[in-house]
DNA sequence: TCCTATGATGTAAACGTTAACACAGATGAT
DNA sequence: ATCATCTGTGTTAACGTTTACATCATAGGA
């Protein structure tokens, strides 16, 4: 194994000397620098890691954590996130796979992990989100609004985008609207929720409980439910889906029963998942822009751990209602 | 910093001792362990992994390395394996997402990783795969069929899937085939393709030039393909897109054109995504086990990683033709 | 009683790197 | 000419663990 001393003895200096060369040091001439990064280069060196990491107190790799990986978590959403993690984090770092879920314990994240960054679809990651900020490790929280208000935070506005949802279906004309939940105690699912009922309330529309039907944000659920709808004596004509996988599981009910999108009912999704264009009719969404979300978080991260201050922390990346053919306008 | 030491001097006892108790070796007595081992706990001590791992020369660190992450590696592929990787790793160890394409040079996975999987999708990764090996990393490499003869090898036989798709359309009656590519120097791609074109040779269909269509495993090629297929003088009436994704598109560009699935043009996909199913007719298509391939691979690497022998070194996971509604019989 | 074997614990070195401090020679100001 | 400063390099300790080896007490056999 080339360590720094097999080096050092090579070049006729001291370990130091060697170190500093590597780490391009000022208190170095230029011409030791070189030679010592010859040899280094022909002996293939590559420092260690651990034994660097001892010293400095530095892991050189950062956390990606998300509530859960193996349920829940949507596959689109997963990888977008770790797409765009990859892409801007640092080569220097290592990017490692979490899920707070299946974390034996909160101290296991000690001496791990320079900064975390925590994707957090519920209040239940509090307790962890707290225990990070405890330890005083550079974190920042993606996609929900987090109450603690000394956490960086950058967070799409979930219950804004649910208001646009609802505010296009009005526009349009419509005035039986159902809705499709998500998983009960996510907070995108909630805010969705909120948002989209609210809205109606103000146009004096009120959603009563026959209109809201339960999902989990699979296909399956999205399929179950619209089955049920279109059972209804007097199904609504506009159909909020709480994410895209569900509403693709509702075109799917409604082929079967021979409901046409949107002429017999109109859809509308949300994420903007890659498939949501591809569905025929196109359907109307509103786009996550998830890749911006972990730009910036990448970005926030990275100044946090290079001990620069954050000159805002927190940020509300904006929904954007993506207008295809799923819904049509009701004329009187 | 709560250190052995610390436990050592609040137990009155060595650092050694600690060590002991902490890493259960049998060379302590029992009261001993459980006095250390309260402390340890009350004292919320964590070891510290690089300390640890600068002796043992371990880096508790297991690598999953793709081809590529940003592009090129489908979604579904990539948490798909993720996915199974994560949830059939010991938690001891942490997993660090990588992309070959994307590594400095490849001295720099030096003392990182105790073990690494290679989900390869290309030849292009050989030099990668002969480097791991050339410095004994313990390492399996999945998805495709590698050359080398002493490298663990888990793979999906997609020349074999391939075939079975083309039998099922012979026997189904079709005569006119056509093919929607996907990209070129993935051995996935080369192999479906040969796959297919090789059978149908067998039952004396010639496969033309003029059918076989260019992709990239993207939705939007696949329906500017069977957008290009649809307005041939003679179209195939059997098509087998290389992934559901493209097979999407191609549903999408048929749609557009007013041609029905499967009655006028029968389409195959590629994968068992999850929203094949979901497609209206349903997507036939062969399901591509990449949770088995991950459970087999990760089990290897972990006999790998513990110095234990492998029974076997190659493993070929099977296809399965998943038959739904995208294929008609035809009758003459 | 003495010796040996055994079992529990301690001592100290080692892992490979960084960094505080020391040192010597050169440079520049007076 | 003298002294202070600077610059390049070396010395050494430190990071927190593990582990080979040493030590010491105790038990058991003769």
């Amino acid at each position: 194994m080339v360590t720094i001393k097999t080096i050092a003895k090579l070049a006729n200096v001291s370990n130091t000397t060697v170190s500093r060369a590597l780490n391009n040091s000022p208190r170095i001439t230029p011409e030791t620098k070189t030679k010592i990064l010859k040899i280094a280069n022909e002996l293939g060196y590559e420092p260690n890691l651990n034994a660097r990491s001892l010293v400095t107190n530095k892991s050189y790799t950062v956390g990606l954590f998300f509530s859960n990986i193996t349920s829940g978590t949507s596959r689109s959403f997963l990888t977008e996130a770790i797409n765009a993690f990859y892409k801007y984090l640092s080569h220097s770092y290592t990017l490692s796979i979490n899920a707070i879920n299946d974390l034996p314990n909160f101290e296991s994240i000690n001496h791990r992990f320079d900064g975390i960054c925590i994707i957090s679809q519920s209040t239940d990651d509090d307790a962890f989100i707290n225990y990070v900020t405890s330890q005083r490790i550079p974190v920042v929280v993606l996609n929900r609004r987090v109450s603690m208000t000394n956490v960086p935070n950058v967070y799409f506005d979930e219950y804004l985008a649910a208001r646009q949802i609802a505010e296009y279906g009005v526009k349009l004309g419509h005035k039986r609207f159902g809705l499709i939940q998500g998983i009960c105690n996510f907070a995108s699912s909630v805010n969705r929720q909120r948002g989209y009922i609210e809205t109606l309330k103000r146009y004096d529309i009120n959603l009563g409980k026959s209109l809201i039907f339960p999902g989990d944000y699979t296909m399956q659920s999205g399929y179950r439910a619209m089955k049920q709808i279109l059972l209804m004596q007097e199904p609504p004509t506009f159909v909020f889906a709480s994410n895209d996988d569900m509403a693709m599981g509702a075109y799917k009910a409604c082929a079967e029963l021979n409901v046409h999108i949107p002429d017999d009912i109109s859809i509308v999704g949300f994420d903007d998942s890659d498939f949501s264009e591809y569905l025929t009719p196109a359907l109307t969404t509103v786009q996550k822009p998830i890749t911006d979300m972990g730009k910036i978080g990448i970005q926030w991260l990275s100044q946090l751990m290079s001990k620069e201050a954050l000159p805002e922390i927190v940020c509300a990346v904006p929904p954007e209602l993506m207008i295809r053919n799923s819904v049509k306008k009701i004329n009187y």
